[in-house]
DNA sequence: ACTGATTGATTACGGATGTAAATAATCCAT
DNA sequence: ATGGATTATTTACATCCGTAATCAATCAGT
């Protein structure tokens, strides 16, 4: 938990991969990924090992395949990103940063409703 | 408006002041990052010359010291970085960016009431 | 007009990233 | 047991990024 390693935007597609399916093999992410990028397999494949370089990921050997897993929690890596993102880019403020997803987003009736119980919360308290 | 230019923190941190104070010269900027960096001179006018040459900056001369402004809205920049992380670190879903957002967030109740009229505006539309 | 100071331009350099090809190790089928 | 297929490891390479130092041009003061 001590320093985060940062998780490029590419890795997080990867990531998201493992998080849903660990533990997994390459193969199994590699045929995810073909659907929704145009990395070669052996673009992935290094994605995966600067992954587990950077401590996100671990594995398990089976024979010579790999059995991938996460070692850091996803909701623990998006805390990290959005804190930096929301420094970086809204200067640490969270009200513009929320202004501006709420006006420049599609939400569902429910979805709406939802987030408002939940400033709501968030006034009482 | 065609292919934006990825900014990175770090040069966040200058456009942020050029936004705020154009048209400003260089020693200005480094003046102003002095208090909220250990940048050196010289670091803050490499970050100053890529910004031009990615186009998110441009200058005038006046003598020998250049005028700088920026040459893409703050507006337009903030959207394209929401964007881009939204994409990657929320797989594209905004309800759950704000969830997030929401819950980890320090808000004033006047805050939470303009965001709440926000949210409501969304519904009734 | 010369000299020190300021400013901009060029160069540096190690690590990260996107993008893979080449090589080595291992498994599977015959 | 061997050869093709699969998988993992190593190497490659251009660009970006953080972090400057150095070099060149220009200005300001004496």
């Amino acid at each position: 938990m001590v320093d985060r390693p940062e998780i490029s935007t590419s890795e997080w597609q990867v990531m998201n991969v493992v998080w849903e399916k660990q533990p997994v093999t390459a193969s199994t992410i590699i045929k995810h990924l073909a659907k929704s990028s145009d990395w070669s397999a052996a673009t992935i494949r290094t994605f995966l090992h600067r992954l587990v370089k950077k401590g996100a990921l671990e594995f398990e050997k089976d024979g010579n395949r790999y059995e991938y897993r996460a070692a850091v929690t996803k909701a623990s890596t998006i805390k990290h990103a959005s804190r930096s993102f929301l420094s970086s880019v809204f200067a640490g403020e969270t009200a513009p940063l929320l202004t501006h997803f709420v006006k420049s987003s599609k939400l569902s009736p429910e979805e709406i409703s939802k987030l408002r119980k939940l400033l709501e919360e968030k006034t009482s308290k």
